[in-house]
DNA sequence: ACCTGAACACCGTTCAAGT
DNA sequence: ACCTGAACACCGTTCAAGT
């Protein structure tokens, strides 16, 4: 009755995040996971319900990395500054982790997605300062404006649509500028009516 | 020495559309393909040489109907009024054929990348409104902040990133105006300065 | 309690054999 | 010239059999 746990699934996800940044989400194979943490492919299924649990725990795990990183760039002083810098930390961890983000914005089965607890955690940095822009009541559409931008971005960034010509960095910097603009006119104007 | 083809190139793609736009990127496979227009796989191979260069072959053509939608949207006579208006006729393309939107601004193996030609007629109407707000220095800039937006936008709607709460139409209308007026201001303080 | 090989129903693709 | 079944190397998943 020996049978000791070869591995777990805290082993099994964290094996499977490297797996996916290395060879993209095709190359994340329920036979490659298990090869890595030294068992067969059935074996896995004792400690993981399946590849949809597999893709969920992964998402979750990343979802929360990016959702640390867009905390840690905002330091609560001014909301003009700390939206550029949360846009910079955006775009730095999707060219950190490219794969990891295109599976974490890409559409997904819906037995994949995060908990809404772990997604609301995310993405609360970017609302509050937001909010601190616009006011509370555009302050919804104004994180809609801002993660769109810079979501789309870095979509099209990491799929080589902005190989044409032009320099990349400088339209970054461009769109944080006007998009922070805009968001902060809407503000002004609040407060001024 | 019969064996008239029972089907053509033509008939594997727009067959290949249909399937996508029904089951997804992921339940587009060369056997449905086949059992659709009438043979087995294996026959799909006289006509086109692999699962690749049909997937190029739908997203050239979904590319291409795709700024023939966007170039109708535009009358030439007012840029502001064009832009929103090619916003519009995007999102429209995209509630209209959620699947193939996915596809084309998915990341993609370079195999299926569409040629160069049918991209660039596909984007030229939008950096020709741009350019016409912006001037012609930050039309690119303007053209990538405007695109980036839109697409983004589209991407986290169509994956349902959207349904916490708020209005959806109203949040796109928000943006639209918050870029286009952004990209106006652009474009007056060049003439101003 | 966990691990394993064998099996099942799928993929895309190749190829020799048919007409 | 095109179509076909059989085969190959892959998937994810199930399951009976081992320890």
């Amino acid at each position: 009755m020996p049978a000791p746990a070869l591995t777990s699934r805290d082993e099994i996800v964290s094996t499977a995040r490297q797996i996916l940044e290395r060879e993209g989400v095709d190359g994340l194979t329920m036979q490659k996971v298990a090869r890595s943490v030294g068992v067969r492919a059935p074996s896995l299924y004792k400690h993981i319900s399946g590849r949809a649990e597999l893709m969920r725990s992964i998402i979750e795990s990343v979802t929360t990395d990016l959702g640390n990183a867009l905390s840690a760039a905002a330091d609560g002083e001014d909301a003009v500054s700390d939206l550029s810098e949360i846009a910079r930390a955006f775009r730095a961890f999707a060219h950190s982790h490219p794969e990891s983000y295109r599976l974490l914005f890409a559409p997904m089965p819906e037995e994949w997605r995060p908990g809404q607890e772990v997604a609301l955690t995310a993405v609360d940095v970017v609302i509050r300062t937001c909010s601190a822009l616009t006011g509370p009541e555009r302050a919804l559409d104004g994180a809609r404006l801002m993660t769109s931008w810079a979501h789309g971005f870095l979509s099209l960034e990491l799929a080589g649509s902005f190989r044409i010509e032009g320099d990349v960095d400088e339209a970054f910097a461009f769109g944080v500028d006007q998009v922070t603009e805009a968001l902060s006119s809407v503000g002004t104007s609040r407060t001024r009516g």
